[in-house]
Parts: structure tokens; sequence; C-alpha cells
DNA sequence: CCTCCTACCGAACGATCGTTAGGCTGTTCA
DNA sequence: TGAACAGCCTAACGATCGTTCGGTAGGAGG
């Protein structure tokens, strides 16, 4: 397809990835609409790792577009999708808080920056993740490097 | 300064570009070099994370440049950016490798996991880092969180 | 005072990009 | 059969971008 054959579909460049980035976010919110709600806090946790990874690296272009791109948006509708974004970080947020709250975690959890590492080893997947790679093993990986921790073999209660 | 002017000082935007990248590894592979080399490997972990860390609060936008923009550098440039950050990387891995051999990680350690959380959590940064910002404070948050978890109160040797 | 030299200005070039509009082809349905 | 329509092509537009180049203001040194 050439470039002017776009323009029968799209009303322009921006609506294109603003479209791009709300099928980005909608898919997101949807990985974490589905954990099971009775499931504990920390299996929900890494269920959402795996659902993280496994959505950028199914929609590896749209997840790349999704993180790089949201900057080339115009005013009002970079809020929006930024607003979906802090709304999914505040989502990741809380099941670390549930997590402590629920004493499956230490009570002195600094939540704010367990999601944040979270978020940060889910968003920069995009960066070394391979188109269609299976991830579950590598968020399991990532979850258990996260909860247990680098040092010794325990895992206290 | 008008655009036209930069071409009295730089021979084009290709080079321009490579000389802020090649600016950016080296202060990097600098924060590295200047680690204590008596230290233990978890000790050179944390100081590693703080250092990353605050080259990124403060060259904000050299940062931003040198993680995002790699890709628009010609075959050979890029080529020559990526050996210096795969080098970056292998020095992060080598510290988890020898808190390993040392004992003071766990023996099952999967070193490339680690180093990829390590360096997810430290790439990510400029994302969400202020320019100035100080640092330590949250570096020693994600130090603590990667090596001792977020399960239980324990420190095991 | 005159002469370099440095650093920047500002107009202009070709190339590329986003967008428009008119035309072509093949399919659907009366 | 033929009309309507969907989907893509192609040429062309204006705007922007990277780059070039002649000009100029101001300071340094003789």
């Amino acid at each position: 397809m050439q470039k002017g054959s776009l323009y029968a579909h799209i009303a322009g460049k921006q609506e294109l990835l603003y479209e791009t980035m709300l099928v980005g976010a909608r898919a997101f919110h949807a990985a974490l609409d589905e954990l099971p709600e009775r499931a504990p806090a920390t299996e929900r946790i890494r269920l959402a790792l795996r659902a993280h990874l496994r959505l950028v690296a199914d929609q590896l272009d749209v997840a790349t577009v999704f993180v790089r791109e949201w900057r080339s948006l115009d005013a009002e509708r970079r809020d929006e999708i930024l607003a979906e974004r802090r709304r999914y970080e505040e989502r990741i947020r809380a099941l670390f808080r549930e997590g402590r709250e629920g004493s499956e975690l230490r009570t002195d959890l600094d939540e704010n920056a367990a999601a944040l590492l979270f978020l940060s080893a889910a968003n920069w997947a995009y960066t070394w993740l391979h188109p269609g790679e299976d991830t579950d093993a590598v968020a399991d990986a990532f979850f258990g490097l996260l909860v247990d921790g680098m040092r010794g073999y325990d895992t206290p209660v």
C-alpha cells in the first residue's frame, strides 16, 4: 500500500497514532481485568507480569509505539493516553499494596518503589523481546527475583 | 543560535548524534571504572546502580538520546555504539556473577535475569527521573528490593 | 588603525513528509 | 448487463528539515 492510500481509512497521522495507542492502552487494561480476583496478591502480580510481557511480545510494534511515541501526540490526546497509563500504574501499585496489607509481602514494603521496579522490567521489555517469543518463563524468573530477592534460598513467611 | 550556525562546529546531524552517544557511552563506562575494586560484589552493585541513576538524572537529555535514538545511526556507527552498550551490560552481568561465585548471592542465581532486571530499572529511569534529582535514595531502595526481595524481613547469609 | 579570526546570522537549495484529489480496478448487487 | 462502491495507485501541493554559503559583528594582535 502506498502512503496516500492510507487517507481513505484515517483522518491523518495524529489520528492514526492516537488510535494505535488506544488499542495498546485497552489491551494492557484488559490483561489486568482478566486476573483471577480471588487469587493471592502475589499470584496476581506474577500473572500480571506474565500478561504484560506476553502482550509486549505479541504486539511488539504496538508496544514500542505505546512506550516511545506518546510525546508526539497533541496536548489533549497525550493527556488522555497519559491518564490511562497512570491508571495502569496505579493498578499495579494496588497489587503490591494488597500484598503488603494481606501480609504476603513485608509490612515495610515501599509499594511505589516496588511498582516502579515491576513497571521498569515490564516497560523496558520492548527493547530486548523478540516478536512472538514465549515470555512466561522470563516473567516467572523476574517475579522470583523481585519477590524472593537474590540472597540465600529462604522464602520466609 | 540558528540551526545553520551549527555547521561551523559539526559535520552533520549524524555526526552530532554519534558524538553525543559517544559522550554517553564513555560516561557510563567511566562510572563503572570508578567502583572500588576491593568492595564486595553486592556493594559494587549498589554503587553501580547509584552511579547509573545519578548519571541519568544529571544528564537527562544525553541519557534520553542514548536510550532512544541509537536506531537513527547509520549501520557502522550503530554497531559501534551497540557494542559499547553490550560491553556495559556484560560488566553488570559480571558483577552478579561475582556475587554468586563469592557466595554473596544465591548459588542458583540466573545472572542474565538478574542483570536484565538491574538494567531495566536503570535504563527505564530516564522516563520518570527529573533533571538533577537526587537519586541515591531511589537507587538504594531498588537495590534493597532486588537483593532482599519483597517477602519477609530476613537477609539470610 | 588595520587585519585576521571566531562565531553567528539568514537566505536559499534540494529532499522528504503529510496530505489531497483524481483516476483505475475489481467486486457486489439490482 | 450495468451501476454503485470499496480499495488502492499516482501525481502533485505546501510545509518542514538538513545543509550550504555569503555576509557580518566583535574581539585579538600587530
